[in-house]
DNA sequence: CCCGTGCATTGACACAGATCAACGGAGCTT
DNA sequence: AAGCTCCGTTGATCTGTGTCAATGCACGGG
């Protein structure tokens, strides 16, 4: 389903090297990386961690779909991060998890164990500057979520994620995965609904809308056509400048 | 108005000691800090840095309270950050900004030439370590935000406002600087509707109907008395498990 | 093949919050 | 003191999105 990278073969070596972290680690840095590190792969649906467990491993997604969820008592819940490959789950010191991480397809991981990690982190400037740097990109990606969440229609909520995948399709190594026409969804109506803070029925009828005005054409329900990408630009009220997006 | 702080001493040695990065850093560090930093004061309502500005310095808020807002260019905004004393502005690694920082009360900044900060991150890890602290603590409050954004309603998002701000009276070093049953608040209606996702009427209506119902009651426009904490912690539909809000 | 289950779509209606408009009070200037 | 401006409050009405309910469609199991 989803495309799943090449990075698995870079990822022997270094597994955060498609983030470009592991560029300028040396043989030795590479080797205690190697030493705390192991694999593990979720099916779709199944819960990778719950909010408040121990966070004993920190990851990186190498293939596949993941949702960071944050929820209320009564049933409400807002995804707060989309995990698509290259990202980082867990944060290096704090113990327990904030929230609750699904895979929505089939995923793979790259752990490491936290305490060595941070160890590393010490030790190892570069990788520390790199998870800054990571970690920053995801405020500034929260942020402008938080003006969509805030101030967007439910049509400009639409074609922002919809963008958002099309961009996010490209991967950061700069190979492009996808045809940024064709736009594979990731996840469901109603993943989608908790993350742009709609219901599920209101993301089904601006599909609806957005296809009748001739802005995009469906091929089934994971894929989007996109006939013209500044017409759904428009359709975002997107003011960016092309910044990263997550 | 804010009180001030009696944080610009200590700021003397090393400014960000209030987020207590520098109980660790030995006199020599200190020094080079010392070298590359200069305050500069802004007075209520001026602009601080607009977004697209050469960011040439970062920054730690000492005294004060300041914005970080988002817009679109049909005129919607959305704050994305409430600086309040402690909280850190500018991102090292990159060199422009982007958002709009405004000054809401009198603000003092401690101003550290970038280029030379970076570079005494690379070379003092621990001073990193503090950044990447400081970024994930802002990256969970900002995903706080989405859940509030995205999923709670307008009287859920005035009260989770009110114990926010009541939350923050409390300093970080754990110096009690006011009564949370008495919340001063920095910012005005506006500001507020900005922050919520609403529009300033309805804030309006929601404190009023806040205060009619008894939750809370009104000192003048910027000071709201708490009877009972915890009944506006119901309100505020709030799961949290007290960590840090920003 | 039929039926059950899960996901998406569509329709009818309700309502929270936006919008438009008027008003009030505090502080400032002249 | 009058008049101005800024900010907040209140009222009347409108509308986008939520809610509730029915239907459609694909898929898998017996």
């Amino acid at each position: 389903m989803n495309k799943p990278l090449a990075a698995v073969e870079s990822c022997s070596t270094c597994p955060i090297r498609h983030r470009a972290v592991c560029a300028r680690c040396d043989d030795d840095e590479l080797e205690q990386l190697n030493q705390i590190k192991f694999y593990k792969t979720y099916s779709a649906g199944q819960t990778i961690a719950m909010r408040g467990d121990a966070l004993d491993v920190v990851a990186s997604v190498v293939g596949g779909t993941a949702t960071l969820e944050r929820g209320i008592e009564d049933g409400r819940t807002q995804l707060v991060g989309l995990l698509l490959p290259s990202d980082f789950i867990g944060r290096p010191g704090r113990d327990t998890l904030q929230y609750d991480v699904t895979a929505v397809t089939d995923v793979t991981l790259c752990c490491f164990y936290r305490k060595p990690f941070e160890k590393l982190l010490k030790e190892v400037p570069h990788v520390q500057e790199r998870m800054l740097e990571m970690a920053l990109d995801e405020l500034d990606a929260a942020r402008d979520w938080m003006l969509l969440l805030g101030r967007k229609t439910a049509r400009e909520k639409i074609a922002s994620f919809l963008m958002l995948i099309a961009k996010r399709t490209v991967h950061p190594d700069g190979r492009v995965l996808g045809d940024t026409s064709r736009i594979q969804l990731p996840i469901s109506r109603e993943a989608m609904a908790n993350f742009l803070g709609l219901t599920i029925e209101t993301v089904s009828r601006q599909f609806t809308g957005l296809r009748k005005d001739g802005v995009i054409e469906l091929d089934g329900n994971r894929v989007v056509l996109v006939p013209d990408l500044e017409t759904l630009l428009l359709e975002s009220g997107d003011d960016s400048d092309g910044g990263p997006l997550i």
